[in-house]
DNA sequence: ACTCTGACCCAAA
DNA sequence: ATTTGGGCCAGAG
């Protein structure tokens, strides 16, 4: 339950931690970070975070892709994307989708 | 205070 | 498979 009076900093940790447990080798929607981070509805948040910290974050910022299982981002951000999951086995598609069935963090 | 805009999502049509 | 409308939050102008 989208806890009523959660504060800014509340949800950002709150997205922030569960961005972190995303294990190696998966990938999360950013719906579905937002609704484990009990945030429903709040997918563009998740974004919006991710977005001011940047692709030198130490979070693994690069295991959240959109809900067609595709990255969101473009140029240099998405290459590096690619490259990060690339390393850690995820396989993207000629398409540039992952299958979340397979990938997907819980799934 | 108000409008735009965006690493988004989803049900319905 | 694509489009449409609504939901959400917050920074920028």
């Amino acid at each position: 339950m989208p806890r009523a009076g959660a504060s800014r900093d509340d949800r950002h940790q709150r997205i922030l931690a569960t961005i972190d447990a995303i294990p190696a080798g998966r990938v999360a929607t950013y719906g579905q970070v937002a609704r484990e981070a009990g945030l429903p509805r709040n997918a563009r948040l998740v974004g919006r975070l991710l977005a001011s910290l940047g692709p030198r974050s130490a979070l693994p910022w690069h295991r959240v892709v959109n809900a067609r299982g595709a990255s969101s981002l473009a140029g240099a951000a998405a290459r590096e994307q690619r490259r990060r999951l690339a390393r850690e086995g995820v396989r993207v598609g000629p398409d540039g989708r992952i299958d979340l069935a397979r990938f997907g963090w819980r799934e």
